[in-house]
DNA sequence: CTGAAAGCGCTTACAG
DNA sequence: CTGAAAGCGCTTACAG
């Protein structure tokens, strides 16, 4: 794919070599900020290597020194801005400490991700940083570990007894919080609005039942009213639940998409969200600041999350030797007109 | 720049060549697909490689391909829907093609788009879709085009006699159609809410300024309110304007983002909009379905135009003697209940 | 159809 | 401090 515009041959060391007088390793080194290289000579280097309009040709450094200073980020939903702001944390963090990342989205397909970590690998890269599609088998990091590449995953469990860093939220405490607040305004019965499947879920899920048995309120099934984890899914949602359970005053949703869905539905039906209903999102990614009305829901900042993903992920690539470990944001609940 | 874990050396296609019992010239030929191998000796080959989990090492290849079937994709804003949307057509298309795409994010700042064009140009990367930070100077092209690089500019152009290839909207006409809606449901004065500088925000003011022209309404210059092109943004100047102009029933806005914004600011005055206030944004990313209410907008298909970028892009690199190319996506209205 | 040889542009010991 | 040599893992003519 893509060759060179023709006749055009670009300059390498050995030119730059050439025209500064010196020889090529002299150039390598120079080129690598070596101090064996007395200044006047380097100065010399970089001077004839701009003047030829060399350019370092990172593959081959790459091929000969067997490493990458390439980081390889899979990313589920970039549509969803929360994945979207885990992965600017992430970059961010990543570029400081020297490395570049490249990016893919799977869109929760896991045949996508599967040829996508196949590239990846081809590439030589130096680490993954994945937030895997729903329904990845938890054998992944295993398979990783086995090529060699150091991992972190994000956002989504795997599951069981594997081992494998981690960067989450405590999704459980986090409902948790939602759901005191919202008893303690006084509401009994409090829908859970959104999500279809997956390891969050399940754990968001699961907060939700304990705060009913904590605080010794009968469980009613049918207050959890699942649906894709989106804007219109959690418009879906909410229309479900008002045309079902008139009742209800109160809820929380899965995240902070379904939230806004909710917060449609609700509007299309009159109501005021924060004094006709409470209802508190999921996240807390930007746009809930400025939701019309600006959204109540627990904070497990998406852009911190990625950056302590990427310190796990440097920490792993620098010592693959270290214990397992594990980053798991404390949420906290933040309070607006929503709920 | 993590070396793989010591004492485990990587299988090569010389090892797939003696498990196979052929030499390596055959192995990369079966690899490569060629079809001047028998079946027979194909499968033996892939066998032999699959045995001894051999990986392709796409920077050897490459090296001495002298060619890359990677894209470098730089956004200059991650946390906007809108290019994440671009985003994720771009990919798509560049996926189906046979193409990586390698992602950096600028944040709109020029210093880190140099250094990210840079490691771009020293990976080898076939080709660039960049979106360029505000300020971008208009020599980028040329510049990218000086070092062989095949490239496509989106959604924001360079200015000035610069050419290149291009995939944006007709942001004008889009402006206009908003403008000519408002119009028609019997406004006369309609205020422009956000966008602080560069390309785009001229050409929507500029289809701003040209709809009073076209109907004979006299031009107020202070129902122009710019601020940020974000929620934060937008609802500050819905602020400033409630506040500054009250007999003001209708806006249109820079971007979905500061519509939305907007559409806070009002809920907050108790005003709702598609009733005591038409509003309308620009660009129709996802969100605006299900916001509250349901934004109208002007659809200029986000994904489609990363779609079409990609197109652009993929025959520039097949062809680089082609004539300058340029993708404008004509924009539709699409109401919804917010104005 | 297959094998031997050269070479992509670097880095890395190793002499001097 | 600098130069000659080997080699990273492939691909690509070129013989046979």
């Amino acid at each position: 794919m893509s060759k060179k515009t023709p006749g055009f041959r670009a300059a390498t060391i050995l030119d730059v070599a050439s025209v500064a007088n010196v020889s090529k390793s002299t150039v390598s080194l120079v080129l690598r900020g070596s101090d064996l290289i007395p200044t006047e000579t380097s100065d010399r280097v970089r001077k004839a290597a701009a003047k030829i309009g060399y350019v370092y040709n990172r593959r081959a450094a790459e091929l000969r020194r067997q490493s990458s200073n390439a980081i390889g980020v899979v990313i589920s939903d970039l549509r969803n801005p929360f994945f979207a702001e885990v992965l600017v944390g992430l970059e961010r963090r990543l570029a400081e400490a020297g490395y570049t990342v490249f990016m893919a989205h799977t869109n929760e397909d896991l045949e996508r991700q599967q040829r996508v970590l196949t590239i990846l690998r081809e590439q030589g890269i130096a680490g993954i940083a994945i937030c895997p599609a729903l329904g990845t088998p938890i054998s992944l990091p295993r398979s990783v570990k086995s090529w060699g590449v150091p991992l972190v995953v994000m956002v989504r469990t795997l599951g069981g007894g594997a081992s494998y860093d981690f960067a989450g939220a405590d999704n459980g405490l986090g409902v948790r919080q939602a759901m005191d607040h919202l008893i303690g305004k006084g509401h009994r019965r409090i829908a859970f609005l959104g999500g279809i499947t997956g390891p969050v879920l399940q754990q968001r899920l699961d907060g939700y039942k304990e705060t009913f048995t904590a605080h010794r309120i009968r469980f009613h099934p049918d207050l959890i009213v699942t649906s894709q984890p989106t804007r219109e899914g959690g418009h879906a949602a909410m229309v479900r639940l008002l045309k079902a359970r008139k009742s209800v005053k109160a809820a929380v949703c899965y995240n902070d998409l379904a939230a806004f869905g909710a917060l449609s539905a609700l509007g299309d039906a009159g109501l005021r969200a924060g004094v006709d209903f409470d209802l508190i999102g999921f996240d807390n990614i930007l746009d809930t600041i400025h939701s019309n009305p600006p959204l109540s829901t627990v904070d497990i900042k998406p852009e911190q999350m990625g950056a302590e993903a990427a310190v796990l992920l440097l920490a792993r690539i620098k010592e693959p030797g270290l214990k397992v470990q594990r980053f798991i944001q404390e949420p906290t609940l933040v309070l607006r007109q929503s709920g």
